[in-house]
DNA sequence: ACGCATTTTTGTCTAGGACAAAAAATCCAG
DNA sequence: CTGGATTTTTTGTCCTAGACAAAAATGCGT
């Protein structure tokens, strides 16, 4: 691994810390304190951009920079998750050793083996089930055990691309809606995470609703288009932890104001868990609320 | 649609250009000028921000900023793509009475009979023909109906993800791969776009490789790591049109160095076509030429 | 018409200052 | 002690404006 070094686009791009914050922390802190080129432009060595990582993986899970860019590196990796996770019910112990098994596969790079095990328990399971008690958990875990090291990021990436197929398969099987409500689902531009949106949509589509899939990344104001143009009822959006919750309340503003008004506005992930919804925006914290609300819209509309 | 303005963040994630590039637009050529609030940060009406967005994909076709910004709003429309396309193959009138029935579908915003019709078009032709002949050319129609204002945004997403879909789904059907040679199919963290990856995908499967598909946007020291922890021949990255040629060079060679000696680098899609590859970077402008560099592989690797 | 050198175009980097919003800490009333 | 309101600290983003290098276009000589 003969890397010499990372300019600070570079290092944007890896970590997904911005310029200006790099240039501030290490004007404030003192930390990365980058080389120079011979032009005077910053060179990050590989080992500082790894404790970056480290460290903007650790702000997702709730902690401050301030504090980590105190603790010494080795420190870090010991650190727990400490908030913002999604559906971590009280008392509700689940029985960990299905996960066990499916992140020993993905630890074994047997990428076959982990499609095969997650066929399998979708068969045994069912859809539903297998999307609230296996995915769901499952992708808890598998952000837990990256940032505790047990999990590289290739792992996790793998894992995502090969659940994303087992789920986009079993929900092309499934019959096509009945028509109503016409569900749209996506992101907004700074969400690329597609895992939620797809065990959201398994789960509408089994309710018979028609969803409409437009990936993610969409800009606002097309998502406005998209909503009038597919005459949809709902808009669907998925924020995950790493959402920067600093926008979320203007985005969603600015996309409440853009919408026509009879069309509601859902949104769920472990993005929204620190958020307080404004009027018009209906958000939901698990994944059962966003089946519930789906039934109660239904005999609302009965007419 | 009543949106009142865009922060220049809003304006950098809906366009894509830089804060610092959308500043320096300002300073240079007067455009966009947007209004300013109360702490005099910049705010961009609706109608900047279009304009910008237009601007943006005819740059993404080869035209440069000065000439885009001092044309008439009403003359970019009319503008003609230029050059950087896939497989323009000179002579090569492709018959396209298949992809106007196609476009004509997503223009209607049917997303069943779409993918109805893409999975019949699969079941007639094969995947491979399926792929080389309607998925790669549809995919630049697409593109390129996008910039006269035939499609809309949100159409184009629509059908990437209905695309997608089909092509997974196509994926999953086809026996496992041989194990050899074993490639690594991913992109880098600024390059989002899947379909590329997963045509390439598609035809290696069918010809026996061994595909680990990775999803999109991997750090490059992950790319180095993958790669080692899944013992793979070859490191596969795709990139679409969009992707800023600028950076281009600088990451494939800091990838090559990260990357072990006895693993290749191929390179692939409409962004590489203006880049002149360097020593031990493998760059192919169409997928048969993928095709052939694994038959060329295994001859190679006989022994 | 083709290859090489020069000029223009264009994006990214740098610096430090200012400020607002979020989170934490403090204080005060019950 | 406990809940809620207020102050303080923390943190990210925005601002201006200058410098420079790499890419693209142009001009020039053969």
């Amino acid at each position: 691994m003969n890397t010499l070094g990372f300019t600070i686009a570079a290092v944007e791009r890896d970590t997904g810390l911005s310029k200006d914050v790099l240039r501030m922390w290490e004007r404030r802190y003192g930390f990365p304190v980058p080389e120079r080129d011979a032009h005077g432009e910053r060179v990050y060595p590989v080992a500082q951009v790894e404790r970056l990582r480290v460290i903007k993986r650790l702000m997702d899970q709730g902690y401050r920079p301030g504090k980590l860019i105190a603790t010494p590196v080795e420190a870090l990796s010991l650190l727990a998750p400490r908030r913002g996770r999604l559906a971590p019910e009280a008392g509700n112990e689940v029985d960990n050793s299905g996960y066990t098994e499916l992140l020993d596969l993905l630890r074994q790079h047997d990428a076959n083996g982990f499609v095969h095990a997650l066929q399998q328990a979708l068969a045994r399971q069912g859809l539903q089930h297998f999307v609230q008690d296996i995915v769901a958990p499952l992708t808890q875990q598998v952000g837990d055990a990256w940032e505790d090291g047990r999990l590289e990021v290739f792992e996790e990436h793998l894992f995502t691309e090969l659940t994303k197929r087992v789920l986009r398969q079993a929900i092309a099987t499934l019959p096509q809606g009945s028509g109503s409500p016409r569900v749209l689902l996506t992101s907004v531009p700074d969400e690329q995470h597609m895992l939620g949106l797809l065990m959201v949509e398994a789960l509408l589509a089994l309710e018979g609703a028609e969803c409409i899939p437009l990936g993610t990344q969409m800009p606002l104001l097309e998502i406005s288009r998209a909503a009038t143009a597919h005459r949809a009822d709902i808009v669907a959006l998925s924020f995950s932890v790493a959402f920067p919750s600093r926008q979320l309340p203007k985005i969603l503003e600015q996309l409440r104001r853009a919408l026509p008004t009879d069309v509601e506005l859902w949104v769920g992930g472990s993005g929204v868990l620190r958020f307080t919804p404004s009027a018009g925006i209906r958000c939901f914290s698990t994944l059962e609320q966003g089946v519930e609300a789906l039934a109660a819209w239904r005999s609302e509309h009965a007419g």
